[in-house]
DNA sequence: AATGAAGTTAAACAGTTGTTTCAAACGGTG
DNA sequence: CACCGTTTGAAACAACTGTTTAACTTCATT
């Protein structure tokens, strides 16, 4: 009795329709990036899912493992949807860095509104528990890597590792204000203003500015505009 | 039956040691902020607080309204933990940022650990409910407006409102990440780094010089250090 | 001392939760 | 067809949830 180890962990055989592991987890992952680990029921979940309550178990073991599969899979998912973007050798770095904002973006914040996969990451960030270890290593740390090395490259190596960070965790701050705490930003700043000013492509060449300027790589903002 | 109205809302008699409605409200909040409204129960709630699970509704009708209570408790109170700094008339307006960013990093971060008041109004910040308008209102709508001015003596009204608001973000964001995100910042810089460069009173001072070199108020950061 | 409102208590309530059970259905193999 | 491991299904389980009940204490006022 009771010694059912969970089963089906491995083959790549996730896609298809009628595959009730992989509508599971999609269903999961939407469940938990709304209302969380605690609020999100295996019930609803299943539900959505159309499979039976008991096929949480069979197929995870138990909510916890299926949460933890469930940001493995976002994360996996959202590296695909959104990759990193690909320079030819030679490309100027502050075209490097503009794109790079701008992907960070895209990926933050989607085309219209973000996916469920970056808002249940988003929870693992905020609140970090046992899959937010892999998600670090696996999807942050590479993206936070590369943008160092853009601002390396941007000033020519006159910064250590330790202030390349500093900065990087600035431009990454910029972006994430708006993911993390975009309802708030939508009410401190009127309506059409959000359209015009805050949206992905207009803010990826105002922050990419902005740090520029910082960095004494363009013009300060205050003469121009 | 069932007609208990909500009693004793008002009156400022909520300090004394042996005052339940304050110790709910004080272990509500705690619980509120560690866990979330969900994962938080009434019965933890009243045994930190040592009162009957009872008393919870006794006092406050049920768990959502102890919740908007809670929250409202948590703003007023950090309201006079940290109030903004108050400045001389003609202060220079680039003394006004460095301590208002110093302000808000220490408000946000507070000097050990945050308290949890911080904490459940950045979960109100993250997910928000009923609670976030009253909180964006009276706490945050002031502070960033204090902060916009700050902005618009600095750059001598060259910018518009706009410009101003939206580079305040840029100020708030790279506060807010350390403290939304300061679990997965701790996981992508090393530990010796954090306490040098990462800390409140270093952090002011770097962001503080970012922002002022992005608007051509100081040197960049790429010539100096 | 008697009254009655205010406050507190233990116990119970009805509903939901994650998890388990066990029998039925499936799908290939002998 | 019969066999057998795998998968599905409805029902039940025990534990926990927010909420309510009704008896009890406290204590100022009459």
């Amino acid at each position: 009795m009771a010694s059912i180890s969970i089963q089906k962990a491995g083959p790549i055989e996730s896609e298809g329709q009628d595959d009730p592991r992989g509508r599971i987890l999609s269903a999961a992952g939407q469940e938990f990036a709304e209302k969380g680990f605690e609020a999100a029921t295996i019930r609803d979940i299943c539900t959505l899912a159309t499979v039976n309550v008991a096929a949480v178990n069979y197929y995870f073991g138990d909510k916890h493992r299926l949460y933890i599969e469930s940001v493995r899979h976002a994360h996996e998912e959202r590296s695909q949807q959104v990759p990193l973007p690909e320079w030819v050798e030679g490309t100027q770095p502050v075209k490097k860095l503009r794109d790079f904002v701008g992907n960070m973006l895209q990926r933050m914040l989607g085309f219209d509104h973000p996916p469920w996969q970056v808002r249940l990451m988003l929870r693992e960030i905020l609140h970090p528990t046992d899959a937010c270890r892999e998600l670090v290593e696996d999807y942050i740390r590479p993206h936070f890597t590369v943008l160092c090395s853009i601002l390396d490259e941007l000033t020519d190596g006159e910064m250590s590792p330790a202030e390349l960070r500093r900065i990087g965790l600035s431009v990454v701050g910029q972006c994430f204000l708006y993911r993390a705490a975009g309802d708030v930003v939508d009410m401190l700043i009127p309506p059409n203003e959000k359209k015009n000013l805050h949206n992905p492509v207009e803010l990826a060449d105002y922050i990419t500015s902005f740090c520029l300027a910082a960095l004494g790589k363009q013009a300060p903002l205050s003469v121009e505009v």
